[in-house]
RNA sequence: GGGCGCUUAGCUCAGCUGGUUAGAGCACUGCCCUUACAAGGCAGGGGUCGGCGGUUCGAAUCCGUCAGCGCCCACCA
């Protein structure tokens, strides 16, 4: 061999030293010139920008380079690009808590503004425009460290293709696809209750929510009536003055004679009817419900199918708001005392209004028995602190239910690994129950590419939206001018405003194959690259990004987003709940990069299947270490005896050739079904027996004890088994693989080709093998119970076996002789296989 | 309430379309400084395959049922 083999291989220093070297060679280059069925690509997962990546991160990050640098070795060309998601509400927070600082919209941009070092003791107050240029300040100090952290791990991308979900080309394209929904009528606005967050104060989506358990009460509460009172069990007696009717099932006969008539609130004296509808159920509560405008999805159904009136009392901010009872749509019997019990709750918060009103309903004495406690489970904004309410506003919407049929059709053109995942998407699509709510009343995010023109008592005129041309988008309709307007017209009558509010960060990660691979910007590329071939991801965000990139892609080129998804699992920890970051091993991945080497962590995640949660486990980490110094160590040995040229005419060096023919078949077959822990498992088990048995069987023989020819073929067959081995760990394995390929190949072992299996001959029996590594165990063994060296002369080994095995036995004697010290072997043909080993 | 997944050695997990005494790694124990490897190697002990019932010549593997765990969806007056 002509190049060098280190004397002492080391671990140490393998990262720096080859991701220097891939970067300087464009080692992960995408090549353009490729045509789409030679191009492999990959939409990949954009991490959310608020911090720092944790142990989950590197997990399903590896898995998905497993596959890329799989499917690149095999021929294709990759096209691995990374996103950075910095828009949304992640980064609001991460720089208010950064800089201490908070939006305010109405405040005028400030151009020599310098942020704080450190919070401050109060908060400040910054313009919209102030803000945003904060979010982009942190989130590209966020971006060069987390590049960092996946180069060190390895991450076979092409560092030219990144993009950031805040950045223009994402703009860009989220404003055009807008807008041709707006033009194809499948964006709408429209005035409506919505879920709203109280303190982030917007609206939020369906696809946004979680349940969480809280402790609640039911109050016992008595409405009027002509025919006696009727009492209603409820857990928001705040919500009384917001009551627009009560409602029963229609064939529940306890209030059979009360439909059609009217009872009277408590407190507030309002007069509502009492109503039947099929999903009051009788089984709950007293049986008949306040319907409030909003208390929750409920209400909002039976509002809107017995079309009653809207009495909202909640302001964004969740507080109650000022009523002026007997007023119009507040009508009450008594409108002095109303407004005198009503004045004890305006301004107070929900909860403290609730505490009050329980007052009061005592002192009036429509409280029934003390308030129950329960623990309920109740919605929340998943990013949110407080309950979600519902609130009427407007907002911009897109169609989704008129899909439903399409988009399940979609996902079952889509290749799940695992396969039921899919279900998952199913469900979620079954379960909708209104159109997506697109706007966001936020700041750092894509802008709604419309303005309103204002008439002449300068009001907003909704339904005539102002809209860009394509051309000249990203627009911020906050800053630039509508096409037919002068600036100085904003906010005049007659003039036009620009619409305040951002998208829903989903809407533009709904986008992100179009963004990476260039849509309306780079057709050339984007013909080449879309619809993608994968897409990896983890369950939970099926319901959000894999929906919606489907349902997209749909409505804009008719057509999938990418042909298979990949579903990773969680890392849990050890103790099986989900990794957390309040957890120490949640943090700093790149000490667990230090402490035991990029390659050892990507064994660790290559271990958790697709779609299966995983356990945190360092002693993976270390198995992963032991097996790449195993690399280093039986590779220098095997090239100090290897030759590229010559033939392998030893039966037993063809024998171990055939096994690895097999597993090479078998790990092809694990990657094409996006199992790499199978083919991981097959190589490293291979690999164990190669080094364990192989290399000790034809050790002496390839120092020359049985003369040239043996050598001779045993230096091929070593040669020949280690290249196809450091090709089958690559994936796994990229720095210790690539440090070994160099010590006696030319260009990178990742620009190789994928080992074929007729690579390692044609013929050979994998039973000689098989049997000859069974007899050297045996010889351990006996040495080892006998607590002898293994170095101990054997005086005999006899050996009962078919004839069969008795023949592929004879064939292993001479290396079995000199790897055992075996001084003479004795055979007898037997139908059961036994080894008796002679001290 | 509906659904999906899981339940195999102390721990983490393999066991495909049912077929000889159930496997691996870690941990544990013992032996070995064997000229690729002592931050190593070799070997060993350890399991009523969640419970019950069924199909079968034969079941960890198929069917039914029960229990537990995790998750998804729905409901949450």
């Amino acid at each position: 061999m002509s190049k060098q083999v280190p004397e002492k291989p080391t671990l140490d220093g393998l990262e720096e030293k080859w991701g220097a070297l891939w970067e300087a060679e464009g080692t992960f280059r995408f090549d353009r010139s490729k045509t789409r069925d030679e191009i492999y690509s990959v939409d990949t997962p954009p991490p959310t920008v608020s911090g720092s990546l944790h142990g989950g991160h590197v997990f399903s990050y590896t898995q998905t380079d497993l596959i890329v640098r799989f499917q690149r070795m095999r021929g294709k060309e990759a096209f691995y690009p990374m996103g950075w998601d910095d828009n949304g509400l992640p980064t609001e927070r991460r720089v208010q808590n950064f800089y201490g600082v908070r939006c305010d919209p109405s405040l005028p941009y400030d151009s020599g503004f310098v942020p704080p070092e450190k919070p401050g003791k109060q908060t400040v107050s910054i313009s919209r425009a102030n803000f945003v240029e904060l979010c982009h300040l942190r989130t590209i100090e966020d971006e060069k460290a987390y590049e960092k952290l996946w180069r060190w791990l390895g991450l076979s991308v092409d560092w030219s293709l990144t993009y950031e979900t805040i950045g223009a080309k994402a703009r860009r394209a989220s404003q055009r696809s807008f807008i041709r929904l707006l033009d194809k009528g499948l964006a709408y606005q429209a005035e409506a209750p919505t879920l709203w967050d109280i303190d982030f104060q917007t609206a939020v989506a369906q696809a946004e929510l979680e349940d969480r358990e809280v402790a609640g009460a039911f109050h016992r509460v008595r409405f009027h009536a002509a025919e006696g009172d009727v009492v209603i069990e409820t857990t928001r007696p705040e919500l009384i003055p917001a009551c627009v009717a009560l409602v029963a099932h229609p064939e529940d006969a306890r209030f059979a004679e009360l439909f059609g008539k009217t009872v009277v609130t408590p407190l507030f004296r309002s007069r509502v009817p009492v109503l039947a509808h099929d999903l009051a159920d009788p089984e709950k509560g007293s049986g008949i419900a306040m319907i409030c405008t909003f208390g929750d999805i409920n209400d909002v159904t039976w509002w809107r199918e017995l079309q009653l009136p809207v009495r909202g009392i909640l302001e964004p901010n969740g507080r109650l708001k000022p009523i002026q009872w007997g007023g119009d749509g507040w009508d009450s019997e008594d409108p002095s005392t109303a407004q005198v019990n009503y004045d004890k709750l305006a301004g107070l918060t929900v909860k403290k209004a609730q505490a009050a009103i329980q007052d009061l309903l005592s002192e009036s004495g429509d409280l029934i028995d003390e308030p129950r406690p329960i623990t309920h489970s109740v919605k929340f904004f998943e990013k949110g602190e407080r309950p979600l309410e519902i609130l009427t506003s407007r907002q911009w919407f897109i169609k989704t239910l008129d899909f439903k049929d399409a988009l399940l059709e979609r996902g079952r053109q889509i290749d799940w690994h695992p396969q039921y995942m899919r279900v998952r998407y199913e469900d979620w699509i079954n379960g909708l129950n209104g159109d997506w709510c697109i706007s966001r009343q936020r700041f750092f995010g894509v802008p709604l590419p419309v303005w309103y023109p204002l008439d002449e008592a300068g009001i907003p005129i909704y339904t005539l939206p102002i809209v860009p041309d394509e051309d000249s988008l990203p627009v911020d309709p906050a800053t630039d001018t509508p096409p037919g307007y002068d600036e100085s017209a904003r906010g005049q009558s007659r003039g036009f405003i620009g619409d305040p509010d951002v998208m829903d960060t989903w809407a533009t990660s709904a986008m992100t194959p179009q963004i990476a691979g260039g849509w309306e910007e780079d057709p050339d590329l984007f013909e080449r690259v879309f619809p993608m071939d994968l897409r990896p991801q983890a369950h939970d965000i099926i319901r959000t990004w894999l929906f919606v990139t489907v349902f997209r892609a749909h409505l804009e080129h008719d057509s999938l987003p990418f042909k298979n998804a990949a579903i990773a699992g969680w890392v849990l920890d050890p103790d099986r709940k989900k990794l957390s970051k309040s957890k120490g091993n949640a943090e700093t991945p790149i000490g667990l990069l230090e402490e035991f080497g990029s390659d050892a962590v990507r064994y660790w995640a290559a271990s958790g299947r697709p779609g299966t949660d995983t356990a945190f486990d360092t002693g993976q980490m270390r198995v992963g270490r032991r097996l790449s110094i195993k690399v280093l160590n039986a590779s220098r040995f095997v090239l100090s005896h290897a030759t590229q040229e010559g033939a392998v005419t030893n039966l037993v060096d063809q024998s171990m050739l055939a096994k690895l023919r097999g597993v090479v078949e078998d790990a092809t077959s694990a990657f094409e079904e996006y199992d790499y822990t199978k083919a991981l498992e097959r190589i490293e088990t291979f690999f164990w027996t190669f080094c364990d048995d192989y290399l000790e069987l034809t050790k002496s023989r390839a120092y020359g004890s049985a003369g040239d020819e043996g050598a001779a073929s045993a230096a091929k067959a070593l040669e020949t088994a280690l290249s196809a081995l450091m090709r089958l760990l690559a994936p796994f394995l990229p720095y210790v693989t690539e440090e070994v390929w160099s010590w006696w190949q030319e260009g990178s072992v990742h620009k190789s080709s994928w080992p074929a299996p007729n690579e390692c001959g044609e013929g050979g029996d994998a039973q000689v093998f098989d049997l000859a590594a069974e007899v050297l165990g045996q010889i351990r063994k006996t040495k080892s119970a006998a607590k002898v060296s293994l170095k101990e002369e054997c005086k005999q080994v006899s050996i009962k076996a078919p004839a069969a095995a008795l023949e592929a036995l004879k064939v292993a004697e001479p290396d079995l002789k000199e790897a055992g010290k075996v001084a003479a072997f004795d055979y007898q043909e037997e139908p059961n296989f036994s080894v008796e080993v002679t001290l």
